[in-house]
DNA sequence: TATTGTTATACTCTATAACTATA
DNA sequence: TATAGTTATAGAGTATAACAATA
């Protein structure tokens, strides 16, 4: 099966097509460390990032304002601690991610009625916008990188992920 | 079941146990970010790194100096070119990872006697003891990442990222 | 002319500690 | 006394360009 025909496709850049993986390294994927699962999602992380990262440029967004900002389109109402323990983030790295996306006018900082310390983030109508066209680049990612995969296989890739990780 | 007994464990102090993942953001894991695979990969890889560079820390290791320890030790005689495109890593960020071992005594540059501007990575045998010792550390970081899975879903997910990832 | 390894450099990301305002 | 957010700062990790030796 070819892998030219994009089909949950929205954007395809030329350039971000990566048909098949080899650095012309197979040679080492016998190894034991080539085997080991944490080898194996960190390269998953590294290709997945540096796709997404291309995918989105054309919006100036990366991966990591993208997960800020569709926490706060989420409708979960998220503080600034609790978005930081979900995405492993420093509270001073989400102080500086949330900045730059306020002062973009995609995002708020409203403040807590109930504990007036800790500041709630929302989307403005701006920022659905945003996350609505990014989300299709995400989704589009996804679909690349996973395009060896049957939609099967994808849904037990997902959950296996999901228990291991929550 | 409880996920309180170790099975394949060799090494396990107190403080790397990660009985049960759980921020109390548990309210978050429905929203679409905590569904797409690159979010569920990039955590798996944060968690696990972690956990892998604690368990490692009593040998001076962390990671990325395990992972061209043990491509030293593979048998493959890697060049350092070879190595980064692997590992996905500079050639800058390879030379100096390799300083840092070579000086340590636990692995070798040798002139590639077909192309002498290549060298070739090779361990001692100091790097075929700590690569022993540090390999138990990951298989013990590997099974308490995947205690949530049967043996079979563990071969299953393995196999899955290997499709995805070369 | 191109490539391997090296060096120097800058940039980004991440981690730490101290401060403020609230609790 | 503890916590949420902020600020400043430093450290680690990553990326870029230029160079020497070799192909």
């Amino acid at each position: 099966m070819p892998p030219s025909s994009p089909t949950t496709s929205a954007v395809a850049p030329a350039s971000a097509q990566q048909d098949r993986v080899d650095d012309g390294v197979g040679r080492f994927q016998q190894t034991p460390l080539a085997q080991e699962v944490a080898f194996l999602t960190a390269r998953a992380r590294v290709r997945g990032n540096a796709l997404a990262n291309e995918l989105l440029s054309d919006l100036d967004l990366k991966v990591r304002p993208f997960a800020v900002l569709a926490m706060a389109c989420s409708g979960t109402n998220p503080s600034q601690r609790e978005l930081g323990d979900f995405l492993d983030l420093d509270p001073s790295q989400v102080v500086a991610l949330v900045d730059r996306l306020e002062e973009r006018g995609v995002l708020q900082r409203e403040p807590d009625p109930r504990d007036r310390r800790s500041k709630i983030l929302t989307a403005t109508e701006a920022g659905r916008e945003l996350y609505a066209q990014a989300a299709e680049r995400t989704h589009e990612a996804e679909a690349q990188t996973l395009q060896g995969l049957t939609p099967a296989e994808r849904d037990q890739l997902r959950e296996l992920l999901i228990k291991i990780v929550y």
